[in-house]
DNA sequence: ACCCTCCTGTCA
DNA sequence: TGACAGGAGGGT
């Protein structure tokens, strides 16, 4: 389910509550997930609780038989939600794939699509997404100039790819060419200076916005402590097909590119 | 640079 | 019954 701005809120949303914690087991409920470094987390302690791109990170303290920390990664990929225990969700238990017991309450991973993964890492160097993530300070116009130039891909597909910027998806990808004025049919190296200026400053704008409120939530989604986000309010075309343009009142159209969804007006994007 | 696939569920 | 769903690795 998540993209960047519903990660940024899991890890928000957690944090208080698990940072501090200590491990008491860990129960792997899904074989595909199985790893023998479950073996290495019970008596480690939660010091800290990050987004790595899309990734939500635990930073593990030492334990009596081994000093070094550790890191605990989850990928949640479409369907992956991060519960605490603490809060009653209505959560279908066959979906439940793995679970950490703790000294207080417990941290509950489910996955409906079970495409959602997990990582137990010595070092976080191998995790380090090689795109940049688009928050931090090293996300300049120049720098996006820098990544786009001469690519011949049309500019959503290119957003969606994780190795240059990470954490855009489906929802916010085309949110952000509509915010920008841009077609996401445009090869991304043609974009001219002052619609990358744009997509820069939306691409900021949107996410932020996002986050502030707490991310999309569809339906029944809810996240790690019950509540439910409200960016769905504020979509402009995700989802909207054939409903009016926030700005000319057009039909918003929706097409296929590789193999997914965008959503666009074709008269306010060029 | 693209297409398929991994899963399970919902909706027309 | 088929299309589609917030992701991304692997193969070509």
């Amino acid at each position: 389910m998540p993209e960047l701005p519903e990660v940024e809120t899991i890890v928000r949303q957690l944090q208080p509550g698990l940072a501090g914690c200590r491990i008491v087991s860990v129960e792997i409920l899904d074989p595909k997930l199985e790893t023998p470094a479950k073996n290495k987390l019970p008596g480690r302690k939660i010091l800290d609780i990050t987004r790595l791109g899309k990734q939500v990170c635990l930073e593990l303290s030492g334990n009596d038989r081994d000093e070094m920390k550790l890191w605990l990664l989850f990928h949640l990929r479409m369907t992956g939600r991060l519960i605490t225990h603490s809060c009653s969700l209505d959560q279908n238990e066959r979906h439940l794939r793995a679970r950490l017991v703790l000294d207080q309450g417990s941290l509950l991973f489910y996955d409906m699509r079970s495409f959602g993964c997990l990582l137990v890492l010595d070092s976080l160097q191998e995790a380090l997404p090689k795109g940049i993530d688009p928050l931090s300070r090293r996300f300049t116009r120049r720098k996006l100039r820098e990544l786009i130039n001469g690519s011949k891909q049309e500019i959503k597909p290119w957003l969606l790819r994780q190795d240059r910027l990470v954490g855009l998806g489906n929802i916010y990808t085309s949110e952000i060419l509509f915010a920008s004025g841009i077609d996401p049919r445009r090869q991304a190296g043609s974009l001219k200076s002052d619609e990358l200026h744009r997509l820069h400053s939306q691409i900021r704008r949107i996410l932020l916005l996002a986050i502030k409120n707490c991310g999309t939530t569809f339906s029944d989604f809810q996240d790690s402590q019950g509540r439910t986000g409200s960016f769905q309010r504020l979509l402009s075309v995700y989802g909207k097909t054939g409903q009016p343009c926030p700005n000319c009142s057009g039909p918003i159209q929706r097409i296929v590119q590789q193999q997914r969804s965008t959503f666009f007006c074709s008269a306010c994007q060029k």
